[in-house]
RNA sequence: GUUCCCAUCGUCUAGCGGUCUAGGACAUCGCCCUUUCAAGGCGGCAACACGGGUUCAAUUCCCGUUGGGAACGCCA
């Protein structure tokens, strides 16, 4: 028998991280058995599902490249035919209405939590005859679950795992108005849809022992089950969405690649041996779900954003600029700019590229080639130093693009907030207070240094201007330091500001090839003349 | 509260009774390289939660304790 797997996500909000994940174990588990991977929309929560959840589940799968066969499914328009197997399993004897109000609901729990016993219905309908059914109160159907012995499931990632029928309680299939519960539709919808294999976040492990005998009780094979754990946050608590329960497209947006994605959520839980990099094919190769932990793993930023480093390192340069054309569009309105500007990005890349953990920083990072840095003297250096109130937590602080806070303005060093593992709000204030003093060290610097930068600049164009041949230009700035007893380094430092905007970038002479001569001179007079004045 | 699940460096994990003075990766620290920043190279710090068994031998098996997590809806 061929496997089918299904993701069935309800579209109540975005893909977030554990749910990619789940659709991914999912995915790697049909390419490896050359099996179907099938989608189904659990819409039956018609207060909370959205057009836009669909469409974003759709686009983050699109993303990740987890494709789909067939068209996907939507639970909803199947619901007549959830009703039926309801009302035929209450005339089989196997469900039966229930009368109770949402009231006497919620007593029978508080009840039974003051007598230490779960919070559970209690079968008041399940014997007693219909004639003594209350006028006018529609009911709901409930499913007749076994009271005595015990239900064992063979579950691939959690091994066999016994519960006790008492345990089991009355659950509802039908509701007041008609419509059927999750309960019900899962299983009708994964047995008309074959499914063989239902892979899933281990929140539902206990729903698979009531599900099992509504399998049971419609004569149905019951597929296997594998209950993966749960992603936690840094803290070991569920993931909020203070720290990485984030959609699939909010890293798309921060500039992660959907390889490094996929490469971090398959480690996630799961090894083979030593190897940590691992390309889509050989996780095809490689992955079974019995092998997957039953502990769960908590969300590592550090660890994803490495992995991403390394995934944009080995792309192609023209990959690269593709992925970051987009965003560079946004800051760029004049087309010719950009075009040029994205000519040079290409031929810089190998140098961009492996300076940049994220597209969006290697966007950043690649700005200068498109526009000369803006040497406002009447606003004088970082004008616009970024707020510590505005930096609010980690992942904003990933998100945050230096282009918005102070474009064109002086950068000091690549402000690119490292994820640390503690995202704690104290933990990144304390981050951005860093930020702020290095801000500051570094006008400082300038001031200090002010009169030798100016007399560096002075001289380098001088030197430039001598030059028969600008290729040259390597050599003979080395030559001149040598001679003056001066570290390159040290003379370079305004020159770099000068040309890049800040003081950290690729090769400066491999810049200046790219910009050209004029260029280059052009925006080392911009900058001396902006010394002079302040 | 009841039931179920989990427990190796800060994090992700390897380990499936002797190979363990416990391996790798991320993070972190130091050094090298170096025009800056990265990348790269080399090295350091760092873990078997605790207590009982079983066994010639336990990180590995069993039982408790503790600590985490999940479920207990006319949500999915």
């Amino acid at each position: 028998m061929s496997v089918v797997v299904r993701f069935a996500p309800s579209p109540t909000g975005f893909l977030h991280i554990g749910g990619a994940r789940t659709a991914l174990f999912n995915w790697l588990f049909a390419m490896h058995c050359k099996g179907k991977f099938l989608l189904r929309i659990e819409d039956t929560d018609r207060e909370r599902s959205t057009d836009a959840a669909i469409k974003a589940i759709f686009e983050s799968l699109k993303w990740l490249e987890l494709n789909w066969n067939e068209e996907p499914v939507f639970q909803f328009a199947r619901a007549s035919c959830h009703a039926e197997v309801a009302h035929n399993l209450v005339k089989e004897g196997k469900a039966y209405y229930c009368y109770c109000s949402p009231d006497e609901l919620e007593k029978m729990r508080k009840d039974a939590l003051e007598k230490g016993l779960p919070p559970r219905y209690n079968g008041l309908w399940r014997d007693r005859p219909v004639s003594e059914a209350p006028k006018g109160i529609p009911p709901v159907i409930r499913f007749k679950a076994p009271t005595k012995g015990k239900t064992v499931i063979n579950d691939i990632t959690q091994g066999i795992v016994e519960l006790s029928n008492s345990q089991l309680d009355d659950m509802v299939l039908l509701r007041a108005d008609g419509t059927p519960t999750y309960m019900l539709s899962v299983v009708v919808d994964d047995h008309d849809m074959n499914i063989t294999h239902i892979i899933r976040g281990d929140d539902h492990l206990t729903n698979a022992f009531r599900q099992y005998h509504l399998y049971k009780a419609c004569g149905w094979d019951v597929p296997q089950f594998a209950h993966i754990p749960l992603i936690h946050g840094p803290d070991g608590a569920k993931l909020s969405k203070r720290h990485g329960a984030l959609g699939a497209e909010q890293y798309r947006a921060m500039g992660f690649l959907p390889d490094a994605m996929k490469n971090y959520l398959l480690r996630l839980g799961w090894a083979h041996g030593n190897d940590e990099i691992i390309s889509i094919e050989q996780a095809i190769e490689w992955f079974d779900i019995s092998s997957v932990g039953r502990s769960p793993a908590r969300f590592d930023m550090a660890k994803l954003t490495n992995l991403n480093a390394h995934y944009m390192r080995i792309s192609s340069n023209e990959r690269l600029l593709k992925e970051i054309k987009p965003l560079l569009k946004e800051k760029v309105k004049d087309d010719v700019l950009l075009e040029n500007g994205l000519k040079q990005i290409l031929q810089g890349m190998d140098g961009l590229k492996i300076r940049a953990k994220t597209l969006v920083e290697l966007a950043e990072n690649s700005f200068f080639y498109i526009k000369k840095p803006n040497f406002d003297a009447k606003n004088g250096l970082l004008s616009k130093p970024i707020s510590s109130s505005k930096v609010e937590g980690a992942y904003e602080a990933q998100n945050r693009s230096v282009l918005d806070i102070h474009e064109g303005h002086l950068r000091e060093s690549q402000i690119s907030p490292k994820p640390h593992e503690d995202s704690s709000i104290e933990a990144t204030n304390k981050f951005a207070e860093e930020i702020e003093l290095r801000k500051i060290k570094s006008i400082e610097n300038h001031v200090k240094n002010g009169e030798q930068s100016i007399q560096n600049l002075k001289n380098f164009l001088q030197l430039v201007e001598s030059l028969s041949s600008f290729q040259n230009i390597e050599s003979e700035i080395r030559a001149y330091c040598k001679n003056a007893g001066m570290k390159v380094g040290d003379f370079l430092y305004p020159v770099r500001i000068a040309i890049v905007g800040c003081s950290a970038s690729p090769n400066l002479f491999e810049i200046m090839g790219i910009i050209g001569k004029i260029e280059t001179m052009d925006r080392v007079q911009n900058y001396k003349n902006f010394l002079e004045l302040i």
